[in-house]
DNA sequence: AGCACGCCGACT
DNA sequence: GTCGGCGTGCTC
């Protein structure tokens, strides 16, 4: 028998993503199907006893060396136009290994959503120039047919459109005509099968509003620092090195990155850029369009499924060769990348919070090396673990200090807000935010207010001396839980009992901090009852257009005043913006993370940069109870390093990351001590785990209620190993997800874990 | 994810 | 006896 008439089979992964089914299955090619499977291909097999027709993952393609146990099943089908690179199926293999998830999983995210959508087509009428000389003369024929006027009104009407267009064949686009001459198809059939024109079925393109606005801006030459920095990064275009662009706000990085994707595209190759998320950045992608033009494509969580599976063969068929997008568009079906930019690199939206827990940055690395092109990371606040590799040469850190563009003037206010409980102030605007808001009121300009409630906990601090409960071990701070009247460390568990006076100044207004959005407004506008108010957090911008409706219409001067979380605080740029107040810093300072201080500085850094950015001067108000705390005092000065100099000191003492890594393992379950029972033997396998040696030696917390400690009916309990070694704590991952599968003592408790997670809830 | 098998309690 | 609840195990 030739090599030729040998069967072939596929080791498949099948598209059910479960830990019992994360490993390859074996079924025939049908002859007739033989070329059309490939490595990569999606295809649809009976599968289980049912033999249903699953969708299914092609890893490998073999001889049938006929040495299997039992018989072999056929694939059904091969799905067109879509399939899987390979160089991403080697990603899934590494997101697996990496994140423990399953290869489907993994798998999933590389490909649209729902890969039965079809491309849209509608009904076009074509017409080429012998057609038209035929359409000519066909006119004068029926001309003085009395039972033809409506015949002869659309000959007229394509001849007319025809006479005005000076390219070879005619496109019209069927339902607009027949809705122009207020007729059926059915004339239009007729004159088709006269030969006068055809009909076709071409693919309609959606239309993403996004890409259509565009922004030109003249502006294409460098500054002297945006060149040197561009020079840098393109003098590297052929390596995978890493770069950390720490640029101040408003420095242009985004013209640097325009920069290089255009040597990028001359050479022929592609960019993805990640953007946190598209609703907060329109203006990002208006320019991109205004300078690529058609070349640009988006992927972001807002399209629809038709939207997608469109950007997704686009991308794929070379039809764009710029992807910018959230974090999905890391698994962009790019061949030949030439860079990978990741702005705002610092934003916690990069992490996945679902299963694959990845984090984008490191897909984008790994991709990187395959392609072997740069990844650029860019912020004015860079996550102090980036700068802290950066600091150990890992990534290459380029610095933009200056603004591409004079700013107004512009004044920062810290306000110390236990001189105004001194002063019998107890609400929550101080003296000095009320007198400005007023003023700004009155001629006309509108405010922002900010209130951060991003990681809130109810931690308990001191209104009069600024004092915090912080936990003893790890330098964090508590929660108070009503039930016991005891202070908790969510961290490690530890407690201690609440007292009724500050343990620092002995004063009563020892309490937490309550509010959120909703409670701001109503206080707000029962102070400023002529204002009209309008309000920002996730409540309100749920629906697809929900941030731009709502930015537009303060945009429009049809609210005064602005309330809103930090989503506020991203690119937007507000002229009549005169007033920008942080309402308590301290909240998300106080947060039971180990990150509270990096996220307040990125925070008040992110408000002081809205300021001042028309050509009004702008003014800055922070309000907080400790206003010497370093992130605070630091940002104020806008002075990053020193920030970061007394920052990675605690990080370091304190041995948090970059120092370690976390690995957070959580429980869920109806049965509170099941839960913490299953911790329990987590820890104890863990203490006695091969993999924990004298060098690399774990550091468990807990186990310890998670902050919100039920969440529909289960209850959360949590341990977090510290660990050197990112290898050694996967390995610990999977050994625990191992052992809870096989004991079944535990099948009602779920079990969670996740390395280095962006929040602690 | 499904589906079957099998073990147990409850019931015509 | 038998019906049906769900826990357990397997899927090329």
């Amino acid at each position: 028998m030739s090599i030729k008439n040998r069967e072939m089979v596929a080791k498949v992964i099948i598209g059910i993503s479960t830990n019992a089914l994360n490993r390859l299955f074996t079924y025939v090619i049908p002859t007739d199907l033989n070329d059309q499977v490939e490595i990569g291909s999606v295809v649809l097999v009976p599968f289980g006893k049912g033999n249903h027709l699953k969708e299914a993952y092609v890893i490998d393609i073999e001889f049938n060396e006929g040495t299997y146990e039992f018989e072999l099943k056929k694939i059904y089908e091969v799905k067109e136009n879509v399939s899987v690179m390979k160089e991403l199926l080697q990603v899934a293999s590494w997101m697996h290994n990496r994140y423990q998830c399953t290869i489907t999983s993994a798998l999933k995210l590389m490909l649209p959503r729902d890969i039965n959508v079809k491309l849209k087509t509608f009904k076009t009428i074509v017409i080429n120039k012998v057609q038209l000389t035929k359409l000519k003369e066909y006119k004068l024929m029926i001309i003085k047919d009395k039972r033809l006027v409506k015949r002869l009104a659309i000959i007229e009407f394509l001849e007319n459109v025809c006479i005005n267009s000076d390219t070879e064949i005619y496109y019209f686009v069927e339902k607009d005509l027949l809705a122009w001459l207020n007729t059926n198809s059915a004339m239009i059939k007729n004159l088709e099968k006269l030969d006068l024109l055809e009909r076709r079925d071409e693919v309609y393109e959606r239309k993403i509003a996004i890409l259509d606005q565009k922004t030109y801006d003249e502006k294409f030459e460098l500054t002297k620092e945006q060149l040197v920095v561009s020079n840098e990064i393109t003098k590297s275009l052929d390596t995978n090195k890493i770069f950390l662009v720490h640029g101040v706000t408003g420095s242009g990085k985004t013209e640097v990155y325009m920069n290089l994707i255009k040597r990028v595209i001359s050479n022929g190759q592609k960019a993805i850029v990640l953007i946190p998320e598209i609703g907060l950045t329109p203006q990002m992608i208006m320019r991109f369009t205004g300078r690529f033009g058609n070349i640009i494509g988006v992927m972001h969580s807002k399209l629809n499924l038709g939207e997608r599976y469109e950007q997704w063969q686009k991308a794929s068929n070379n039809d764009v060769k710029i992807m910018i997008g959230a974090r999905s568009a890391i698994f962009t079906p790019f061949d030949n990348i030439g860079i990978i930019i990741i702005d705002e690199e610092h934003e916690h939206t990069y992490k996945s919070e679902q299963n694959p827990k990845y984090h984008a940055r490191e897909v984008a690395i790994k991709r990187g090396i395959y392609h072997n092109c740069p990844v650029v990371l860019g912020s004015a606040t860079p996550l102090v673990d980036n700068y802290y590799k950066a600091s150990l040469n890992q990534y290459k850190l380029l610095n933009m200090t200056k603004r591409a563009v004079a700013n107004a003037y512009k004044d920062i206010h810290l306000i110390d807000m236990r001189q105004e409980l001194e002063a019998g102030n107890t609400g929550v605007l101080s003296r000095e935010l009320y007198n400005a808001i007023s003023e700004a009121l009155l001629k006309g300009e509108q405010i922002i207010l900010f209130i951060n409630r991003r990681g809130y906990a109810n931690s308990i601090s001191c209104r009069q001396c600024g004092f915090v409960y912080k936990c003893d071990h790890c330098d964090i701070s508590m929660t108070y839980h009503k039930s016991n009247r005891r202070l908790i460390c969510h961290m490690c568990g530890d407690s201690k009992p609440m007292k009724k006076e500050c343990p620092m100044c002995g004063s009563k207004y020892i309490k937490g901090f309550g509010a959120g959005t909703q409670k701001i407004e109503a206080l707000i506008s029962t102070i400023f009852k002529n204002a009209k108010i309008i309000r920002m957090d996730q409540d309100t911008t749920s629906r697809k257009h929900g941030h731009e409706t709502i930015l537009k219409q303060f945009r429009n001067h049809e609210a005064d005043i602005l309330i809103g979380t930090q989503m506020v605080a991203k690119g937007h740029d507000f002229h009549n913006v005169t007033v920008v107040g942080v309402l308590a810093a301290d909240i998300s300072l106080n947060v039971e993370d180990y990150r509270g201080a990096e996220r307040t500085f990125q925070l008040i850094t992110q408000v002081i940069g809205r300021t001042g950015r028309g050509d009004r001067p702008g003014r800055a108000f922070i309000q907080t109870y400790q206003p010497g705390h370093y992130s605070i005092v630091h940002a104020i000065n806008e002075d990053y390093i020193s920030f970061y100099n007394e920052e990675i000191i605690f990080r370091q003492t304190m041995i948090y990351p970059p120092f370690c890594h976390l690995l957070c393992i959580i429980t869920m379950s109806e049965n509170d001590y099941l839960g913490r029972n299953l911790l329990d033997q987590c820890v104890s396998v863990i203490k006695n785990l091969y993999l924990n040696t004298e060098d690399t030696k774990f550091i468990i917390l807990g186990p310890a209620k998670t902050s919100i400690g039920k969440i529909k009916g289960l209850y959360r309990n949590r341990i977090i190993v510290k660990g050197s070694s990112y290898k050694k704590l996967t390995l610990v991952m999977k050994e625990l997800y191992n052992r809870k599968d096989k004991d079944n003592n535990y099948t009602k408790v779920k079990l969670s874990m996740e390395l280095n997670p962006m929040g602690f809830n």
